[in-house]
This record gives C-alpha cells, sequence and structure tokens, in this order.
RNA sequence: GUCCCCUUCGUCUAGAGGCCUAGGACACCGGGUUUUCAUCCCGGCGACAGGGGUUCGACUCCCCUAGGGGACGCCA
C-alpha cells in the first residue's frame, strides 16, 4: 500500500499557521513511507471562498518550503483538486445514498430550523435536525426536488447505538449516534459540506491516513457512517493536537498572530518556523532541538506526537530564528535582508509613500523606522490629546480592533472605509479619532499616511500594535469588555443615517 | 447543557513499571568573557493535577474527582 495524505485548506482568508503545522505532518509522514502528498483546496462555501486566498495559501506554503506531489497547481491523476470543482461527483455520490435510501430531501427552510433549534435548546435538549422530513415519501420528495423546490439532501443516522472507530493515537473511541444529526450532505446551492465533500474525495484521491486536528474527532462518526454506506474501506484517522493561544484556547487571529504572511513580514526564516512547528506536539528520537524538514522525515514516527496541547508561544519561536540567522553566512544575509525589506514589490509600494516627503536620503530611515522595525515601546502618557480623553482612545482602539477582527480581506481601501464608518458611527471628527491609532501603529503622531502603514504591516502586525496599545493604556477588564461589546454592537447595527 | 478529547517545570518537551535524587531546551535570576549591547560559557530557580486501586515496585497500567480544551451550522 502507498501511503497518501493530504492537506486540505479553507481558501476563506489569510494562510494559518495551523495550515501549515498539519500540512507539515501530513507530507513528512508521507514521505517517511515514500508515499504521496496531496494539496486540496476546499471552496465549497462559495460564499466566503476566494481565488486571492488560495493563492496566499500556496504562496505561504511554498515559501515554508512544503510541497505537494499532486495538486490544483501541479496538476495529477486523480484531480480535480478544487472541490468547487467537482460538484458534478458530489451529486452523482448524493444520488447513490438516496436511492439506497441512506439519504433524504429535505425542504425545511432555515427559519423552521432556527425555531427548532430554540425551542430544544430551551427544553434543554441537544439541538438536533428534528427529522421533519425524513418520512417523506421518496418519490414525491424527488419530484418535488426536480420541480425545482428549495431543498438540501441529509444523510440518515441511527437514532441509537454508539459508534466506535479507532484513533490511531487515542485507540478506540465510542461516541452514541443520540449525539449526531443529520447532517446536511448537499447544500441549497447545490454544493456539498464539508463532511460529504471530504468523504467522497479522500476515497477517490485514495488517502490512506488523515492526519488532521482534534476539533474533528467529534463528526468522525458522519464519516464512518458514509464509508458503510458507500461500501469503502475508512483510511487510518490520526488527530493532532490543536495549537493553543497563551490562554489554552484554540488558537486565533483575535489573540496571536495566526498568519504565515505575519511571520514572512516579521523577519522570520522559513526553516525556523518548520522547526517549532515540528517541535509542537512531536519531538526527535534523540535530543536534537534544531532540525530540517529533511532530518524530520528521515526520523518521523507517528506515534512519537503528544497529545497534550501545544502553545504557540512567540519567545522560543524566536529564539529558534536567532539560531538560524546567526548560521547563515554574510552572504546568506545580505539575501535575506535585502529580499525581506528592500526587494522590488515592497520599495515599490513604500516609495510613493517616501519620496514626496525626502529631501535627503538621510530623511529616509527615520519615516520608514516603524515600517520596517519594531515600533518604538509606548506610554499611556503619548495618548494624551486635548479632544480625546484616555477612555474614549481605548475605546476607539478595541473598536478598531474588533472591526479588524472581522476582516478577511486586508486592502487599504476597506482599511479606511472600515475605519471610517466607526468614527462618523461614534460622532468623532476623523482627525481626533485617527490619533490613538496613528500612536497605535507608528508610536508617533505624525507618520506616513495610516491606512497604507496598516496595508503595509498585514493584518495581524497592525492588529498585535492595537492590542499592545491597549495594554499600555491599562487593557481592558472583562466587566468592561462586556460593556464595549454592548456599545459596539449596538452602534454597528445601526443602520447608515439612522440617528 | 450533552457528548468527546486531554493533563510532567511559567512554556515546548524526554520519559512506554525499577535506569528518576524526574532529563533537555526556551523564558527568568545570578556569574564569567566582551569598550556598551548582543552572542557565547557556567550556575541557579522550577513539574509528574488530586484521590483511590493493581503491583514487591508506579510519572508510567486501571477507576473516580478536579481542571483545561473541543464539537454540537445549508462553515470548514
Amino acid at each position: 500500500m502507498i501511503v497518501r495524505t493530504r492537506a486540505a485548506p479553507s481558501p476563506t482568508g489569510d494562510p494559518h499557521i495551523g495550515t501549515a503545522y498539519v500540512a507539515l505532518l501530513n507530507q513528512v509522514f508521507a514521505r517517511r513511507h515514500g508515499g504521496q502528498f496531496i494539496l486540496r483546496i476546499e471552496d465549497t462555501d462559495v460564499v466566503r471562498s476566494t481565488r486571492a486566498s488560495e493563492r496566499m495559501i500556496i504562496d505561504a506554503l511554498g515559501w515554508l518550503g512544503l510541497d505537494w506531489d499532486e495538486g490544483p497547481d501541479v496538476g495529477g491523476a486523480h484531480g480535480p483538486y478544487r472541490q468547487s470543482e467537482r460538484k458534478d461527483i458530489y451529486q452523482a455520490h448524493a444520488r447513490v445514498l438516496l436511492d439506497a435510501g441512506h439519504a433524504f430531501y429535505c425542504f425545511c427552510s432555515p427559519e423552521r430550523l432556527d425555531a427548532v433549534r430554540a425551542e430544544q435548546t430551551a427544553r434543554g435538549e441537544n439541538p438536533r435536525y428534528d427529522g421533519h422530513c425524513r418520512a417523506l415519501d421518496p418519490d414525491v420528495a424527488r419530484r418535488r426536488a426536480s420541480g425545482g423546490e428549495a431543498h438540501v439532501i441529509r444523510m440518515k443516522v441511527p437514532a441509537e447505538g454508539v459508534c466506535a472507530f479507532h484513533d490511531h493515537l487515542r485507540g478506540t473511541i465510542e461516541i452514541p449516534f443520540a449525539q449526531i444529526d443529520m447532517q446536511v450532505l448537499i447544500k441549497g446551492d447545490g454544493f456539498p459540506t464539508y463532511h460529504m465533500a471530504v468523504v467522497v474525495d479522500d476515497h477517490l484521491m485514495k488517502i490512506t491516513h488523515i492526519l488532521r486536528g482534534e476539533e474533528w474527532i467529534n463528526s468522525v462518526p458522519k464519516h464512518v457512517l458514509l464509508y458503510q454506506y458507500f461500501g469503502w474501506q475508512p483510511p487510518v484517522f490520526c488527530h493532532l493536537p490543536l495549537l493553543r493561544n497563551p490562554d489554552r484556547s484554540k488558537l486565533s487571529k483575535r489573540r496571536n498572530p495566526t498568519s504565515i504572511n505575519y511571520y514572512r513580514r516579521a523577519g522570520y526564516l522559513p526553516q525556523a518556523v518548520i522547526n517549532y512547528l515540528g517541535r509542537m506536539g512531536w519531538s526527535m528520537p534523540d535530543d536534537r532541538e534544531i532540525f530540517g524538514r529533511d532530518e524530520m522525515i528521515a526520523a518521523f514516527d507517528l506515534d512519537r506526537i503528544s497529545l497534550g496541547a501545544p502553545i504557540f508561544d512567540l519567545a522560543k519561536l524566536n529564539w529558534l530564528n536567532g539560531q538560524y540567522i546567526r548560521k547563515l553566512s554574510p552572504e546568506e544575509f545580505m539575501d535575506e535582508v535585502q529580499d525581506w525589506a528592500f526587494n522590488r514589490d515592497r520599495l515599490a509600494s513604500l516609495v510613493p509613500l517616501v519620496q514626496e516627503r525626502t529631501e535627503r536620503f538621510i530623511d529616509l530611515v527615520p519615516q520608514v523606522d516603524y515600517l520596517l522595525g519594531e515600533r518604538r515601546a509606548l506610554a499611556a502618557t503619548d495618548f494624551t490629546h486635548p479632544e480625546l480623553s484616555e477612555a474614549e482612545a481605548k475605546k476607539i482602539l478595541q473598536y478598531v480592533l474588533w472591526t479588524f477582527d472581522a476582516m478577511a480581506t486586508w486592502e487599504r481601501d476597506l482599511i479606511y472605509g472600515a475605519v471610517q464608518t466607526i468614527a462618523k458611527a461614534m460622532g468623532h471628527k476623523i482627525r481626533d479619532f485617527l490619533f490613538p491609532l496613528f500612536i497605535a501603529v507608528s508610536g508617533r503622531a505624525v507618520s506616513l499616511p495610516l491606512f497604507d502603514s496598516m496595508h503595509l504591516l498585514g493584518a495581524d502586525l497592525t492588529r498585535m500594535r492595537l492590542r499592545d496599545a491597549l495594554e499600555v493604556l491599562g487593557g481592558v477588564s472583562k466587566k468592561q469588555l462586556k460593556q464595549l461589546e454592548k456599545e459596539f454592537k449596538a452602534l454597528v447595527d445601526t443602520p447608515e443615517g439612522a440617528e
């Protein structure tokens, strides 16, 4: 048997460091056994998926030195590798399940489902589909569906019993079927849900081992059931520990830089990032702390994965990165610095900002210090302003931070628009409103244009500086946070000009 | 709330019944080298969540409790 693994990112935003982590382990495991590693794009959420995000993911993984034997960019014998291009395949497979009586048409409206769930929750029950359409006559249902009536296709799930399956690292796991919902397989737009697509694709693409985050453990019964319904052999399941924030919650951009782009922009070397990821939940059989991907391949053993939840902590990554940087020859060092800060693209975005503000080249570096380097350390007094109290500055920073948290695309005009909207809603002059943001981002009340700066820095770095500024101002207590959140929601929900 | 997973220094981890007086790394603290700083070297601080079993012997196996996390979407 040839080992085949895959990474299956969803192109709905920035390339996530967790994607790189899972991809690394999948690739290393496959290579260790002389197998193949596949990249598959899970873009069945048509609304949120973008080609731009897909390109960023492929680019970011490439920067890290990860590569794949088959994928949307390199092709392969089991394509297409973009799920949005496999719609017909899922439809055909859904029909098989329908015909065999393992699935059924469902005509329930989202409104009805919401109501049902609300009732169930109120009664203290598990929110679940109530089986309303399951009893429909299959022929009648099929005619309604082909007649154009809005519908989804759901899978049938046994009412009782337990689903027992094997996890390579955890042994046997048993989950009662009572916990499993009659999952939608084909959505109203004709695209499959994750659960449908993943089973069909993993089978068709001959995936032998599924290495993925442990957030998926609870949906394995759905997958096992589908494998049974299709009469297929399920692959080996191996659920990896989830990368965590310092507070042990699942790693999230709200608390941490999660974009691979951040690490690239902040001046980490890809080898260091890979090395660090390789030490999350895994260790070399000897005492080696510093090792490359090839060394990892040579020594890799799935059983050496530990299950504790590793905190993604920048301190050790920084040390590791320093190790790699010092090992560079002066020639290599020059190349790296040049590529990092002064490559043509980067320069091209900087020049329009600085050229008109420059009389002598000696003026150049002080202008861009906060863009190329760490912003200076702040003090609370930096936020003193004639028109703006400290409390208002905090509020502004927090609101803007929340707004940025919710942004999927990081473009100058979008940033500008978003900030402008809040400023208006809060009733501040844009000039005053921007002051704390200038301080937070550049460390100065006067700097290069703010939104260009933010765009250049990237979302993660910008958010990081806003968070830091908030801390400098004494932080926000849990209680304050709740109050602010309420006010913020009210502010955002207010329709334009409704005041 | 229901179900599932997890639990060794602050952090990443080694440890697969006696090799453990629990090892290493980061961080932190102290000292040395260095015109400063950093690097580098030396030293220090520091953990088996708790309680029951099993065993001649438990960090290692089992059970319970506690704590943490995850899932409960026509998102993945």
